[in-house]
RNA sequence: GGUUGGGUGACUGAGCGGUCAAAAGUAACGGUCUGUAAAACCGUCGGGCUACGCCCUACGAAGGUUCGAAUCCUUCCCCAACCA
């Protein structure tokens, strides 16, 4: 059977359905990041009338908490978190990444430091597909290996050849583990493509991941962790030049709305993000006329909607100036308010280029926002890189 | 009326002869964040410059001591507590 359908494209453009076991996802869809099982601040109610399609949840988060043996003992994340929707988990590679402090990588797996309590965990491409089972996601994902940016080519070629042996041995023993299960109740196994802002990594990884691992969908991962734009986009274009195209293509943390119309735009599908809950919990909010800080002093007297042309509650029942009094007085609805809009601002845009993409007016219509979303600002320099390390960001 | 303790930048509050345009916190102003170790973090925060330095104006007010005072002395004005 077959889980993903192409409905219609718009050059590299494409809008498509993927099925799973807990319902079918629309395409391009982006997934709010429940990392512990839940959205930060945002109810399941919220989820639902937001429309979320898809949630991503995190196998090292949950491992840790509330654990597995817990999670499988009340019935799995979808019923333990009361979510009916479809639920994609991240293997744990971005903490491989993001916590290398309290890892060590060798060619077997990684030996964790829980950043809870300090206890060692080991994991393996085998047993991060086992505790995927065990969360009971319908979209699970390979054991990886992210580099920093920027990376020598050496270093990603190192972590590239971990990340192909450990997919090969994540999708044998998927395979192996899920060869009885019904059709319609088969969870998907996505496989990640690494190889840094490298051309050459990137094709390689591409192409044994299609030919050799060939998963039911690809994940691209190590990008958006501070290459330029232009790095950023260029590489997954050619990531997606070089995969077959009946399968879906998952931008891994990519998130500010910008970014994403130019990723659709290139032939991604899927993405998940922490920038619009994240910036919502520090004062950022998203609008089609740009960005802004809630607290910043123009909206102290603002009686105006976060954004006039956004169709979520917030935005009906809210005005900037209240916000803005939440924010500033630590208030924790804020939390919940603006991740509420945040999260539907981008999912609306998700809409808008399914949209754009079935009446061919994909281009124009990114075009239409990016011209209204920069109305006021700047566009950002598209080579520029991030410099500072993730744990020191600063800017005057 | 007396005694004692105080009056420091928007606020709270350190400093108690030079290294003080004055700690720290708050507020204010601005920003960062991309498979969440984040309801976190980072700047700026008296004024003016021919700015990694210089010049003004500043620690209740006015005098004074000193090479030098937010810091010591005198007087005055406020504030608090207590005593008449």
């Amino acid at each position: 059977m077959k889980h993903f359908n192409v409905l219609h494209t718009d050059k590299r453009a494409r809008a498509g359905r993927l099925k799973t076991a807990h319902g079918e996802i629309q395409t391009p869809v982006f997934m709010p990041v429940a990392t512990l099982g839940t959205v930060k601040a945002v109810s399941q109610e919220d989820l639902k009338t937001i429309e979320t399609e898809c949630l991503l949840s995190n196998t090292y988060h949950l491992y840790l908490q509330p654990g597995l043996d817990t999670l499988e003992e009340l019935g799995g994340l979808h019923k333990f978190m009361r979510h009916p929707g479809p639920i994609l988990t991240d293997s744990g590679g971005y903490q491989v990444y993001s916590m290398s402090n309290l890892r060590k990588i060798t060619d077997e797996g990684v030996r964790f430091q829980s950043h809870i309590d300090g206890s060692s965990h080991f994991f393996t491409p085998e047993s991060v597909i086992d505790y995927q089972a065990r969360i009971g996601s319908d979209i699970r994902t390979f054991l990886d290996v992210c580099v920093e940016n920027p990376a020598t080519h050496e270093a990603a070629a190192e972590a590239l050849k971990k990340t192909k042996a450990w997919a090969e041995r994540a999708g044998k023993h998927f395979r192996a583990t899920t060869a009885g299960v019904d059709e319609k109740l088969k969870p998907l196994m996505f496989g990640i493509i690494q190889g840094a802002t490298f051309p050459d990594l990137r094709r390689e990884s591409a192409l044994h991941m299609a030919e050799t691992v060939n998963p039911d969908g690809f994940a691209v991962g190590g990008l958006s962790v501070g290459e330029s734009k232009n790095q950023m986009h260029d590489t997954l274009a050619l990531v997606t030049e070089t995969l077959p195209k009946e399968k879906p293509v998952y931008f891994m943390g990519l998130g500010s709305p910008e970014d994403i119309w130019e990723a659709v735009g290139n032939g991604a599908d899927m993405f998940d993000c922490i920038l619009p809950t994240q910036n919502a919990r520090n004062g950022q909010v998203l609008t089609s006329q740009g960005r802004f800080y809630i607290k910043n002093a123009p909206y102290k007297r603002d009686d105006s909607p976060i954004d006039p042309n956004c169709d979520c509650y917030v935005c009906k029942n809210y005005s900037r100036a209240y916000l803005s009094h939440l924010f500033k007085t630590k208030e924790l609805l804020m939390n919940q308010l603006l991740s509420v809009h945040n999260l539907r601002f981008l999912i609306n845009q998700t809409k808008i280029m399914r949209e754009a993409i079935k009446n061919g007016n994909f281009a124009e219509k990114k075009k239409d926002f990016l011209d209204s979303y920069y109305r006021d600002t700047p566009r950002p320099e598209r080579d520029k890189v991030r410099l500072v390390p993730k744990s020191n960001t600063s800017e005057d």
